[in-house]
DNA sequence: CGGAAATATTGACACTGTCAATATGGGTAA
DNA sequence: TTACCCATATTGACAGTGTCAATATTTCCG
C-alpha cells in the first residue's frame, strides 16, 4: 500500500501539521484551532485526537518540526563553506532569518504554557539547535581560554543574545531608524572580547 | 464619594486587573479568562467589556502595569546607591528578578498576538524600560567611543541579551548544572569589550 | 427633581477543546 | 475466502469561552 494513502485518509498526521502551520502564519496563534485544521484537511472535528491527543500535542509536534527547520537554516551551507568564521556568521544569520520567516511559529517555540515541555522529540530537537549555537560561541572565543567552556557561560550568553535579538526583532520592538538596519552580525562585534570581528 | 467605592462596585477596573494577575500566575495564561475574572470579583460575566472593550484590552492593561513594575525593579535602589557600576548591576539583576517572580506575566509582556501593540500607555511604559537599559549599555562602554551611541548597537545588544536571558531562564531552558548557577552578571563580563567587570 | 450618562446585568450566539459511543476499514491468522 | 482484531475516523454531546444587543440600575449634574 502506498505510504501516503494508508488507512482512510492517508498520512493524516502530516496533513494536520501542514494545515496548522498555514493557519498559524496566516491568522496568528489566535486563528489556529483544531476544528479549523480538521475542516481544512477535510475530516471530522475530532480526528486530531487520534494523532495528537490534544491541542498541546499538535502544537508540540509542529514546534518540534520548527526546531528541526531552524537547525537546517543554521547549517544550510556548512558543507560548502570552508571558512569557519563565515560558517559561524551564516549560522547566526540563518537563525534570525528563520525567526523572521516564521514569526508566529518562532514565538510558539518558546511558549511556556501551550506545549508539552517534556516531550522527548521536542527536547532532542531543542538540544540539537543549542549544540550548533554552542559551536558559534566557541568560535567567538567566549570560552575565555578554556576550549570546552566548562562553565557554560559562552553558550548561555550566545543563546540569550541571539534569541533575545530574534524575538525583539520579530516583535517589532526595534523601531528607531538607526536600529532597524542592524543585523545580528552588527551587534556581535560590539560585545566580542577584542572588539573585532 | 470614596474613590474606592465609586458607582456600583467601586474601582472595578483595578479589581479586574488584580484578579487577572492572580489567575495568570496561579493557573497560567490558559487558566485566565474574562469570565473567571468576573466571577472572582463577583460581577457579571460581561462587566469587563465596559472597562477594557475586549480581552486584548484587559491583557494590555495588565501588561502595561507589568512594565511599570519592571522599571521600578530596575531602579529600586538607584537613589541610595551612589556607585554607578553597582547601580547598573542592580538594574540588570532587578530585570531578571522581575521575570523570575512573574514568569507568566513576563511572557505575556512580549506576546505578539494577545495585546494591543499600539496602545499609547503600553508604548510609553515599554519606552521607559528601554531607556533604563540604554543607560546600562552606556555604562558598559558598548558605545564604542561615542557616548550617545548614535548607531543604537549598544542598546540593541543590551536589550537582546537581558531579554533573551530572562526568557530562557524562566522557560527553564538552562538545565545543565553548570548553567543553572549563572546569573546575568556572570555572563555579562564574558562579552564585555575588555573582558573585565 | 429629572434627564443624561456611566455602569452593570441578562440572555443569546458562534466557536472552542474534549470526551464517550459508535462506525469504518485494513491487516492478519485460521 | 472468512472471521476477527485493532487502528483509524465519525457523530453527538457537553462545558467553557469571548462578544454582542438589549435592558436595568446607579450616579452625576443642571
Amino acid at each position: 500500500m502506498d505510504a501516503a494513502r494508508k488507512y482512510h485518509h492517508g498520512n493524516l498526521k502530516e496533513a494536520f501539521l501542514k494545515a496548522a502551520r498555514d493557519l498559524l502564519e496566516r491568522d496568528g496563534l489566535g486563528g489556529l484551532s483544531l476544528r479549523k485544521c480538521a475542516e481544512k484537511v477535510g475530516v471530522s472535528h475530532a480526528a486530531p485526537k487520534n494523532h495528537f491527543g490534544n491541542i498541546a500535542g499538535l502544537l508540540t509536534a509542529m514546534v518540534t518540526t520548527g526546531y528541526a527547520e531552524l537547525a537546517v537554516m543554521m547549517t544550510a551551507d556548512a558543507n560548502t563553506n570552508a571558512d569557519r568564521k563565515r560558517r559561524r556568521d551564516q549560522a547566526l544569520l540563518g537563525y534570525v532569518a528563520f525567526a523572521q520567516a516564521n514569526p508566529a511559529l518562532y514565538d510558539l517555540m518558546f511558549s511556556r504554557d501551550r506545549l508539552v515541555q517534556d516531550d522527548p522529540d521536542l527536547l532532542q530537537q531543542v538540544r540539537a539547535c543549542f549544540v550548533i549555537l554552542a559551536d558559534c560561541s566557541a568560535e567567538l572565543g567566549w570560552y575565555h581560554g578554556s576550549l570546552d567552556d566548562k562553565t557554560g557561560k559562552g553558550q548561555v550568553a550566545m543563546w540569550s543574545l541571539v534569541h533575545g535579538y530574534a524575538q525583539l526583532v520579530t516583535a517589532g520592538r526595534f523601531k528607531k531608524d538607526n536600529m532597524k538596519g542592524l543585523s545580528i552580525l552588527d551587534i556581535l562585534p560590539i560585545i566580542e572580547q577584542d572588539g573585532q570581528n
